[in-house]
DNA sequence: GGCGTATTTGAAAGCGCTTTGGCAAGCTTT
DNA sequence: AAAGCTTGCCAAAGCGCTTTCAAATACGCC
């Protein structure tokens, strides 16, 4: 059934269904209720296909994933992001692109999504420092909002970031509170914006507390439960180990929790762990008290704010654009502890013998 | 630039320009090549929006992930899955696109796909026996293909699913095999069609063996870290506590671990956990010999598969429909061991005096 | 009753492609 | 040399909507 059946079915123009379904006020009442009742009888739904090339506007909005190209790897945060802003396009009536491309595909798929108009905007995942993505969707008049920040930028644009570098102080202080003086940083992968923030936070909050931020206490891998367990291992079986480590997420807690316990250390007492917790829905750091002290921040939240700001900027393109930085809150779970009077090395080796 | 515009620029018809493109046959050599050269040069691309409507295909496919009505959850194989899935959709030329839906929306959401025309397929996730979704996907007449099954259906229909009855009838054997003689069962959602099967597949096989299937020892809940923690958790302090874990996904696995870890109990000497892994990017189980034992399955080319199977039907609705089931092998990790002779309970208290 | 103003409806022109049905050359065949 | 094929190109119809412009009808008022 399409809108000129439907029509001849009511003995009305085109026009007049088009304007009563699309909610016009110059429809009578009595003949949008008709035309409503039809279109509910005959099951008509506008084609998308039509629509959009009449209004010039696809409703769909594109989200690249790039994909290491070193590993192919899906971050796992992705799920609850796109979780999150799929839930403002539905009820906005827009639809969701997903395409997964190597990083090295990705500037052409931009260019593809806007040449071709498959979307009305984009969200920028994972920037790195200057990213090139900015100015390409700049120059293509794409609209677009950045999850996370790509400074410096010679372009005005919309973000939706959390405060890296406040959590990763507030975390490094409170380790260094509780007398921690070797601490690991397990960080992901390096130049993506977030991880360097951390990194700085981190290494700058040492220093002013008067501690000389060792390199071989910082590992840079992908985020995954693999890396957290090498990182700990690796960073614990080294001469001088640190007595807790900062994980850049849950995931890598987790490994490290594993490493741990291969190695008869207890989480909280023997060493601390304190991570910044995405709040995925199913890697739980639930529960009433939650196993990872943390900061926190529900990155589903900040896929359902990117998507709004998009919308926002679809509509009027030419407002002032907005950017947030959310701040984020320090969560005590069970994995954090006094540093230990005897270092965690002594500990290993006497579990060892 | 549109085709009217680049056409004229090459002062040839629409017609020839478009056919130039679309790799028809009718346009002599050189003709084509200049074609291809001017839309380079002028970057041009065929508005998708337009194409769809003319060729009455839109070149998209659609995944709706149900969102589990209780608790707002994505399965995190979901992000895998449409991985491998978008793989295959990019070198087709076709878009990929996702809606999260509570499972309450779900046929709405198909039934909107189909009538408006916005995707030429779907891939139907996590079946239930019985599912509805087949039936109405099938009385709508878009395609679709299933990833796992979805029995008994009157309709006949495509999927692409995993042994499930084997993998954990092997499992369990293996595990019965290792002198383990009760054995928890930490499973997913019940009503979901793997899951059934898994049960299935434990039940049948330790009543094979002579064993009776304590109900007691069976948990059903979402698969997350949390979920395998609790289970373990509770299975363990319970009177008569399992020896060995059967697990339906490495999530699950991780949570076991963690119980574990906190009741001083280790993994494999102690207690013994064999799961199903779906080789998920991200979750590692990797390494030169896996944590954990376990079937395993690549969810990421099961995604590749369905994609495949989809398009296929697309270009030929008529074709012969094809059933997939993978046989999954079972790798050794370092989470099996004998039974021991003292049980978990006496450890456990023993470590708590 | 007639005029001006609101209120409703319609005809038709796009949106930017694909594809059908010709048509005019340039070839081959007899 | 006429007839029949290819080859290479084009004009125009359509895909199913939205939206402009115009027209028809209804209403209020003197």
């Amino acid at each position: 059934m399409n809108l000129k059946q439907l029509s001849e079915k009511l003995g009305l123009s085109q026009t007049t269904v088009s304007r009563a379904l699309g909610g016009y006020p110059e429809v009578k009442a009595a003949t949008r209720e008709r035309v409503h009742q039809a279109a509910l009888a005959y099951n008509y739904k506008p084609s998308r296909r039509a629509t959009s090339l009449a209004t010039g506007r696809s409703m769909a909005i594109g989200h690249v994933i790039p994909l290491s190209s070193n590993h192919e790897m899906v971050n796992p945060v992705f799920a609850d992001f796109i979780a999150g802003a799929s839930e403002v396009y539905a009820t906005a009536g827009y639809d969701m692109l997903v395409s997964v491309v190597s990083d090295t595909d990705e500037l052409r798929t931009y260019r593809d999504l806007a040449g071709k108009g498959t979307v009305d905007g984009v969200i920028v995942h994972a920037p790195v420092p200057q990213d090139t993505r900015i100015k390409v969707l700049h120059d293509l008049g794409l609209p677009f909002v950045v999850h996370g920040r790509a400074e410096p930028q010679a372009i005005e644009y919309s973000y939706v970031d959390i405060n890296n570098y406040g959590a990763f102080t507030t975390a490094t202080h409170m380790l260094l509170d509780l007398g921690h003086e070797r601490i690991g940083l397990l960080n992901g992968t390096k130049g993506v914006d977030y991880a360097d923030q951390r990194e700085r936070a981190y290494c700058e909050t040492l220093a002013a507390r008067g501690f000389a931020p060792a390199p071989d206490l910082i590992t840079n891998n992908e985020m995954t439960e693999h890396a957290g367990y090498d990182g700990a291992k690796r960073l614990l079986s080294a001469a001088n180990p640190p007595t807790a480590f900062l994980a850049s997420s849950v995931v890598i807690a987790l490994g490290v929790h594993r490493a741990l316990a291969e190695l008869g250390l207890k989480l909280g007492p023997d060493i601390s762990v304190v991570c910044h917790d995405d709040a995925l829905s199913y890697i739980g750091n639930g529960g009433e008290t939650p196993l990872f002290t943390g900061t926190r921040s529900s990155v589903r939240a900040a896929g359902r704010r990117c998507a709004e700001l998009l919308l926002d900027r679809i509509a009027s393109p030419t407002a002032p654009h907005t950017q947030e930085v959310w701040d984020v809150t320090l969560h005590m779970g069970q994995s954090t502890g006094p540093a230990p009077r005897h270092t965690a090395a002594q500990v290993t080796s006497a579990h060892n013998t």
